[in-house]
Order: structure tokens, then sequence, then C-alpha cells
DNA sequence: AACCTTGTTAAGAATAATTCTTATGTTGAA
DNA sequence: TTCAACATAAGAATTATTCTTAACAAGGTT
């Protein structure tokens, strides 16, 4: 890596870390140094890492942190909306109907939808450079929220 | 259920069995009564079962099949095409780049590859009757498959 | 129809991933 | 500085899935 790339890069992941900060304090999320550090081991990533991954990198910074906490921040981040979780929760599901279509997964109960293309959309395009990296067997998507019904029992326990 | 939908059921399940039978023969994979009644199961069911729920479902035709015949059988089904597994493997695995781009995920390894979508391209459009089932949070395209580096592994132990 | 060969299964132990419990520590508002 | 609320470490507990092993059964062969 040249030097001045490092500088940039730097600068960028300072710059995130304060938005990071920022995004805590206005919702009252406390920040600590087990969440900073997270945070600037997952931006600083490019290698999509699991958990165990996270904790191994944060480990080297902060000797004493637990795998709870790692597993706890990377929620709240995805949360907060600042990561991405690549996959699903940790149940698998399966679907017999094999005619093109994609899926609602809630992210409260794990509950899947199906959710069927609009008659006329073009068909999902898959990118040409995707054969880089090997064979594509399959395509998924599915779009991640809170069903009706997670929502309407949120609202009552208020 | 009107009986004459329950004929026309009866009969495209019958006939989706018969395929499964064929498919089953052509790859010379036993016909066991085990993957008959886990392929029945899934193929009436609109609720897209976790392993549990299909072993909980066959259990009342077999009562002495095992929850691993239901793993082993549900894997070999996704292999041969025949069913879908909605989600991913059980690991979970972040990303903090939030730009729009999608994800290729080694089926075996797991590692995940990043896939931008090509210039140009339009950006994914969500179908509109999704709201009929919760509020949106976020949309996820992955494709799956077998990355070069698991290829030439497979390759290479023959 | 009895007979193998080999793939398949049941049972339960083992492992992997994630979450919970509880006591202690820390943040940030007052 | 004080203190309430929130966050953490440690490790136990839970959940999901896979492995091990011995018994079993499918389907080709005789």
């Amino acid at each position: 890596m040249y030097p001045h790339e490092q500088t940039e890069n730097t600068k960028e992941l300072k710059a995130r870390v304060e938005a990071f900060k920022a995004l805590c304090r206005s919702r009252s999320l406390r920040v600590t140094e087990q969440r900073l550090e997270i945070f600037r081991t997952l931006a600083q990533s490019k290698a999509h890492p699991s958990a165990e991954a996270v904790f191994a990198a944060v480990r080297k910074k902060l000797p004493n942190i637990s795998l709870d906490t790692v597993y706890r921040t990377l929620a709240s981040m995805e949360e907060a909306g600042v990561v991405f979780r690549v996959g699903l929760s940790t149940k698998a599901r399966f679907d017999a109907d094999l005619t093109p279509h994609y899926h609602f997964v809630c992210m409260d109960c794990g509950e899947v939808y199906d959710v069927f293309p609009q008659p006329g959309a073009p068909s999902l395009l898959v990118p040409q450079d995707i054969n880089r990296f090997g064979e594509v067997k399959n395509a998924n998507l599915q779009f991640r929220g809170i069903c009706n019904r997670c929502r309407a029992a949120a609202g009552k326990e208020k």
C-alpha cells in the first residue's frame, strides 16, 4: 500500500469513526472502546468477517473483550444500519416452489413470506463479472424487515 | 378447500413425487420412504418450514425417522435442485460497505465475494405488494455457487 | 426368490454458533 | 463528583447442525 493511500484511508476511517460516534450519541448508545474498536475493525476489512473473526481481530487491541460483546455490538450496529449482515438468521428454511420469486423475511420472528415479481418486470440480471469468482448455482433475493404481526405486537407492549 | 382443488392438487403432487423418484433414480440415489415423505411434506407446504418443522410433520407418518435424516435429505434435495434453501449457511458474516452491491457466496467454503452491479444497470426494483407483509428495512441479493478455489480443490482430489 | 453390495438410516454423542445470566464496571448527564 | 442506567466479562446454557457407528434396506445380480 502506498503512503498516500494509507493517508487517504486513515482520513476516511477517522471520518467514519466520527460519524459512528455521532450516530451512537444520537441514539443514546454509549460510546465505548469496545464499540469503537469493533467498528474500526469492520470498517477496515473487506473480508466480510464472521463474529468470530471480528473477535479475534479486536482482541489484539482489547485482550479482555468477550465474544458475547462482539455479537451484541454487531447486532446493534446492524440495527443502526451501520453494517450489513450477509445472509440470514441462523435457522435454515426450505421452499419447494421453484418458480422465480423472492422472500420477505421478518428480522424479528424469522417468518418467511413469498414475494412474486411484478408482471412485466425485467428478470433479475446477473452481473457479468460474477464468473470471475466461480460457478453460480442460484440467485437469492430477499428483503428483510419487520412483519405486520411483529410490528403490531411491538406497538402493544409499550 | 374445494374437492376439485384437492383432486387437482393431489394429481399435481403425485406427478411431482413421480418426477422426484425419477430424479433420484437418474442420480442413483435410492428411493426410500423417508425421502419420499420428506419431499411430499415440503411440496405440500407453503410455510417455508425449517428442518425441525419438516421433522415434526414427517414424524406423523414415520414415527422413527431421525432429525439427522431430515437434515441430510434436505441437503441432498437442495443439491439436486429440488428444493431451495432460503437464507444462507449457519455462520453470519458482516460488511461495513454500504454502497449498493451484492454477494457471491461459496456453498462449499462459505467465502463471500463482493459483486458490483454493472454500470448503467437498472437498480433493483422492489415489488410493490411487498408492503402487504410489513416494513422493508433492506434488500439482499446473493448468488450462490462454488468458488474457483473450491472447484480446483474438488478437481484435484479425484 | 434369495443374495449381496453399497448406500441409507436411527440413535445419540459431538460440535458450532449464538444467546442468556449475573455480578461488576463504565458512561455521561446532573 | 455522583449516580442511575447502560454495557461488559465470564462462563453457562441454548439452539442448530453434523458426525460416528452399527444396524438396515434398495435394487442389481444370480
